[in-house]
RNA sequence: CGGAGUGUGGCUCAGUCUGGUAGAGCACCGCGUUCGGGACGCGGGGGUCGCAGGUUCGAAUCCUGCCACUCCGACCA
């Protein structure tokens, strides 16, 4: 992309209302623009991450065989009567009447609409198990949004529903979750522990939220911070097979929010030097919660006896929108965001230091060529604005590697090789940094 | 939902107490000089001062009502 001719409206004040690093960050570096309480528009950039984001949740949950669908964002408040949670719900809930005086609701969740579907069509044991989920955006009206992203009234989010025959088979439904949860966090460079946590209005007895941990996070902790260095399940991971071990793994080290917390437990568990009481980002949560829903709204399998039973439910969400701010609370710096590669919007800047000057044109039009053709997708700065802004601007929006190609630099034979993440910088030849970048 | 605040150009803010016909910096446009870590000079454009009433010769400023947004707390798959 030449910035140029794209659209990335930096701001060089930090906006008043933005309190925490990853808001200031967004709205400085031209992600997000706020046009209500807790709601944003996603301009080019900030929706770059999250379709980035998103793809990585969508990969891993194919990987671990869930099927993707897409809800409307609109339901029908008579889905939600049947499972009572219509009244239960409370002033969160958005509420809408249509022309016809129906009543609708855009959706908090979707538990409702999916065993709607599921039961339609679904009525053998042998049809199971199965997953379903969805990445759609999603309304809670907050009393109080805040923090930006991380906690609007409008947020992007995946949320998955798995249907079992029996609380066994559930329970292995849940581990799956919990398995692709490991790996889709850490694909985005984030830890997140599981920790125990309360089921809300989801309701069920088996629940775990993913926490990163954040000194700036809404949830107050506390852990074994030996959980932080355990393995995470690698890609060919078998889905199909027993993952007991591996959640076992993760959940014998304590690890709870502040709702469950067991002062004594953690005091006779934990030695003093491992323990860690701090705040964190909740980017997920796992839940199972059995025919909560099934058996109210009469989502039935028949079993090998002949006998129709309500299925077994599971529900598990993540945060898409949300994990943008935690991904920049873990990993920024005084100038900016430093996007890990896996979720970067772009992967190579190329600063063009003189407009105008045909060496330099030149060069940068060379690299542009042959990192775009790697796939590298590089964000060319041809504009005339003086090389200091072009710095700036590229740190702060994060970009991993920076080309940085000027006159002095092109008349030497040389460019600078700029790494964000560790500020160390070279001067290599034009073909060197090339293939360097291009590598891997 | 309790408490505290704020609304003045795209952004950050002054001006409100004490009424007199709207400002600064940044950003933007033009010209020129510049150019390797957020340049400088000169000239220029852009605001019914959140909205609606009221008081007054005159309201960004005083009064009333409403709306929006922010912060602290409670709440929060």
């Amino acid at each position: 992309m030449r910035l140029s001719r794209y659209f990335l409206p930096v701001l060089k004040e930090t906006p008043s209302e933005a309190q925490i690093a990853s808001h200031r960050l967004m709205l400085r570096a031209g992600m997000i623009r706020q046009e209500a309480a807790g709601i944003y528009a996603w301009l080019p950039l900030g929706l770059r991450v999250l379709k980035k984001i998103e793809q990585i949740v969508r990969e891993e949950m194919d990987r671990a065989g869930a099927v993707e669908v897409l809800m409307p964002t609109l339901q029908l408040a008579d889905l939600w009567r049947e499972s009572g949670r219509y009244d239960d719900y409370g002033a969160e809930m958005l509420r809408i009447t249509d022309r016809h005086n129906r009543e609708l609701l855009y959706g908090p969740t979707n538990e409702e609409m999916i065993t709607e579907i599921f039961r339609a069509s679904v009525r053998s044991y042998k049809d199971l198990p199965k997953n379903l989920y969805q990445i759609q955006w999603k309304f809670r009206d907050e009393q109080r949004p805040r923090f930006g992203v991380m906690r609007g009234r409008e947020f992007f989010m995946k949320d998955a529903y798995s249907f079992d025959v029996d609380e066994e088979a559930g329970r292995r439904s849940y581990n799956r979750m919990f398995t692709a949860y490991l790996r889709t966090f850490a694909r985005m460079g984030l830890t997140a522990i599981p920790m125990r946590a309360e089921t809300g209005p989801i309701g069920g007895d088996l629940s775990h939220e993913f926490i990163v941990l954040a000194e700036t996070g809404e949830s107050v902790v506390f852990c074994d911070e030996r959980v932080l260095d355990l393995p995470i399940p690698p890609d060919d991971v078998d889905y199909e097979g027993d993952l007991t071990a591996i959640v076992d793994q993760w959940t014998t080290l304590y690890a709870a929010t502040e709702d469950v917390h067991e002062p004594e437990r953690y005091e006779r568990e934990v030695e003093p030097a491992h323990r860690r009481e701090t705040r964190g980002i909740e980017v997920g949560q796992v839940f199972f919660f059995g025919d909560k829903y099934s058996k109210p709204m009469k989502a039935v399998v028949s079993g090998p006896d002949g006998v129709e039973r309500p299925v077994q439910m599971g529900s598990y969400g993540v945060g898409v929108s949300r994990l943008l701010g935690a991904i920049i609370e873990a990993s920024h710096d005084e100038a900016g965001i430093i996007w890990p590669a896996s979720v970067a919007p772009f992967g190579v800047g190329i600063l063009s230091l003189r407009k105008g000057d045909a060496a330099v044109e030149a060069a940068c039009e060379k690299a542009y060529r042959a990192l775009t053709a790697a796939g590298k997708e590089p964000l060319w700065d041809d504009t005339d604005e003086r090389p200091g802004a072009k710095f700036a601007s590229m740190d702060l929006i994060g970009v991993p590697k920076q080309l940085i190609i000027g006159p002095k630099g092109i008349a030497a034979g040389e460019v600078e090789l700029k790494d964000r993440k560790s500020g160390e910088k070279k001067n290599v030849s034009l073909e060197a940094a090339l293939a360097e970048l291009t590598a891997a």
